[in-house]
RNA sequence: GGCGAGGUAGCUCAGUUGGUUAGAGCACAGGAUUCAUAACCCUGAGGUCACGAGUUCAAAUCUCGUUCUCGCUACCA
């Protein structure tokens, strides 16, 4: 095999707009420290960078609504999250942050170069603009109701309570969150990235060279993509938040943050490169560079068609493979920091971490179970109790009692001294486990170049099991009772007993060689017993039969893990629960949920209007006199009203709350000069009023008592 | 609706190019043991491989249809 002269792994830039979760750390972080420790356990020339994601619309939207500045927000959650990720063992060479004067410099010439080179393409279009504060719009400065859901305070990107992406021409009564106006559509000029001038070249990039080595989720989700028609991409915007926009006739104007983010990367290893006087440019340019990018399923197509193809522009290296993992579910559900369902790393790290109930080695034990259920070909479902199984009855019991068996019986049995290897006792069960040591690396060397780090583990922790077989069989404690005139063991007995414990520790050694890219705080402690450096965690000393000397002093037993209690889970699930009841809250108030407040909220007034604006609505009653599905659209109903002076076609977006044959007959209260819209191809002559419940079940709004249809409403 | 990924033992998940009685770990049951954190070790029970049809000597695996879950995307009060 030829081994790439460098490595450069990258784990996606968290957003530092709050505290990211355990899904977060199984998806794009774990992995990826896994696989960094052992390349260096290799003594590759690796380099792993990270850094906080600083810019977007968010932060300076999130500033506003909690009354400080963006600088502020970042300022805050940076240093946290790095923190957070080296208490879980998180080991990057640099957490950088996109704010850094190098990243904005490093962006800016990105661009730049693109742009000179004609790679970037500059269009006119239409965008929401606030007179009031003579500025333009970003889409998370305005606000309207969801098309989607109702929900009155969406934002113009996303609607923040059902999730749906959304354009800000999508929203209804699209509202500046600056001034509160109602926004104008003006000119204005952005840079677009056109994807679709680059269909070939990911087309066979990616459907063809990586059609075997990349994992199937991306390769499938890049082909969805890449079929669905590439579209050029918006790569300004108007904001004050951001990296400015390098040209002429660009003020008010900062890189879009996807584009920006990724040459977060790039700036990262700027950085680290001058920590460390080293050149960074190989790392980027060589081709001998491999090149890998750890990510959760959201970001596919930013690392596989956009940023790919910004690279290739820009003259780059591209990545070898991209290792998206699935998302992690969360006792039932799906993880969501909005919905408060989550468990953030901040959380684990109090619980078990900085108390004193366990110190770093919880931090393994967390590293240990998401590794064991990383959602590598699928979603994946954390539950505390597989959390507590796992530790409780694989860490606990067939590893950690491993380790602690061998240390106790070594000194009760061999003087607390590594016992020397009779080569001539050496039985087909001895041979046969030394044979398995071997065997482990090797299989856990492939499994982890293949991305299986799942399965690496499980071959690792098998080899303890190997273990206790072997221990098991040998049984030196019954051995040891064969004794001589003296008391002592006979000479033949303490041979067996001998060359027993000498394998047993070498094959502990080992294990702590193993671990170390997955639990690299056990195999630290593992060190610590054992009184060897942490030089003896070198991969090459994986499958050695020699690493700890005849004779050699160890330490008096210590526990590697503790057990999880029952009460500890029932406190979690406790904690969970609560979470469900300000999810609940979060319904009816319509707003997401903040850590902070968690009593019930009701949408924000509208703006003021006078009657005139009122009067210019025709409400009127109709009865439903018939109604039918919408071919090809899961939410839309075709309804008859009958409105007294004409019978109209209105279609809605009810089907998902009501079947055709219950609703007519009804009465509605329907808008009636509201302008024609077509839907599905179908004119859509007037609105009809809905209600939502805490549930976001919908409700007609209808008379109290039938009454006849046409009558007017006010 | 379109596209992508999934649906395998009570739970969490493997199953490579179709090939004998479909696997692992945990949980469970029985046994054995005591060096060890009521730990380990041995044995066992368990699955119509979502459902239906097709191709084949042979299907968890390939084809088509149905259904459910997740994601992207379209329509939307």
């Amino acid at each position: 095999m030829n081994l790439p002269k460098r490595y450069l792994i990258t784990s996606a830039l968290p957003y530092a707009n709050g505290l990211k979760h355990i899904g977060h750390l199984a998806g794009a972080y774990l992995p990826a420290d896994i696989y960094v420790r052992y390349l260096k356990a290799q003594k590759r020339d690796v380099v792993y960078v990270c850094g906080s994601d600083e810019h977007g619309t968010a932060i300076p939207i999130q500033a506003t609504a909690e009354g400080t500045t963006a600088q502020a927000i970042i300022d805050k959650y940076h240093p946290i999250m790095a923190q957070n990720f080296k208490d879980l063992g998180i080991d990057f060479d640099i957490y950088h942050r996109t704010s850094d004067p190098l990243h904005h410099e490093t962006a800016r010439e990105f661009f730049t170069k693109l742009n000179d080179n004609g790679n970037l393409e500059i269009k006119e279009s239409e965008q929401y603009f606030d007179e009031q504060a003579n500025t333009f719009l970003a889409d998370r400065y305005i606000k309207g109701t969801c098309p989607n859901c109702a929900y009155e305070n969406a934002y113009g990107d996303q609607c923040e309570r059902c999730g749906k992406s959304l354009s800000p021409d999508e929203l209804i009564n699209p509202v500046s969150t600056l001034s509160g106006n109602t926004p104008i559509k003006k000119a204005t000029k952005h840079w677009y990235l056109p994807l679709d001038r680059h269909e070939d070249f990911l087309r066979n990039w990616i459907l063809k060279e990586h059609a075997n080595d990349w994992r199937s989720t991306v390769v499938g989700q890049c082909k969805s993509w890449i079929d669905g028609g590439l579209q050029a991409r918006a790569v300004t915007r108007d904001l004050d938040w951001g990296v400015k926009v390098p040209a002429k006739d660009a003020e008010g104007k900062v890189l879009y943050v996807w584009f920006d983010a990724p040459i977060g990367y790039i700036s990262a290893t700027k950085q680290w490169a001058l920590n460390t006087g080293k050149d960074w440019r190989p790392y980027w340019e060589d081709k001998e560079t491999k090149l890998v990018h750890f990510i959760g399923k959201d970001n596919i197509v930013f690392h596989c068609l956009i940023f790919p193809v910004m690279l290739k522009l820009h003259g780059n290296i591209l990545p070898d493979n991209v290792p998206s993992n699935e998302f992690m579910n969360l006792e039932g559900d799906k993880m969501s920091t909005s919905r408060n369902w989550k468990i953030e790393m901040q959380d684990y790290i109090d619980d078990f971490i900085n108390k004193e109930n366990g110190g770093s080695q919880m931090a393994d034990v967390l590293r240990y179970y998401l590794t064991l259920i990383a959602p590598e070909t699928k979603d994946s479902e954390f539950t505390w109790q597989g959390f507590q199984d796992a530790n409780n009855s694989e860490l606990v019991s067939i590893f950690g009692n491993y380790v602690n068996r061998c240390f106790v019986l070594m000194h009760k049995l061999c003087k607390g001294k590594v016992p020397p290897l009779h080569a001539e006792a050496l039985t087909d069960l001895d041979k046969a486990t030394m044979a398995e040591i071997q065997g482990t690396k090797e299989k856990v060397e492939n499994l982890l170049e293949q991305y299986k780090f799942r399965d690496a583990l499980f071959e690792v922790i098998n080899l303890s099991r190997i273990g206790n077989q072997y221990m098991q069989k040998k049984e030196p404690w019954i051995v040891a009772k064969q004794t001589a005139e003296n008391g002592q063991p006979t000479a033949e007995a303490q041979q067996s007993i001998d060359n027993t414990l000498h394998i047993c520790l070498q094959l502990c050694a080992n294990l702590a060689v193993l671990i170390n890219p997955f639990l690299p705080f056990t195999a630290r402690k593992m060190c610590y017993l054992m009184k060897v450096v942490d030089k003896m965690l070198d991969w090459d000393n994986a499958g050695k039969l020699k690493l700890l000397s005849v004779g050699y002093t160890l330490r008096a037993p210590e526990l590697l893990f503790r057990k999880i209690e029952d009460s500890e889970i029932a406190y979690q699930l406790e904690k969970l629960k609560s979470a469900i009841v300000s999810r609940e809250a979060a319904v009816v108030s319509k707003e997401p949920v903040t850590m902070e407040e968690n009593s019930p909220k009701f949408a924000d007034v509208k703006s003021e209007i006078v009657f005139d604006d009122f009067a210019k609505i025709d409400l009127r009653v109709g009865t439903i006199v018939s109604a039918e599905k919408v071919e090809k659209a899961d939410k839309l109903l075709k309804l008859s009203v009958d409105l007294g002076f004409e019978t109209r076609t209105i279609v809605s977006g009810i089907a998902l709350h009501f079947k055709p044959e219950d609703i007519v007959g009804k009465q509605v209260t329907v808008v009636v000069n509201l302008a024609p819209r077509k839907m599905r191809g179908i004119e859509s002559n007037g609105m009809i009023l809905m209600a939502e419940d805490a549930n976001g079940k919908l409700h007609f709004i209808n008379p109290e008592g039938e009454i006849n249809a046409g009558a007017g409403v006010s």
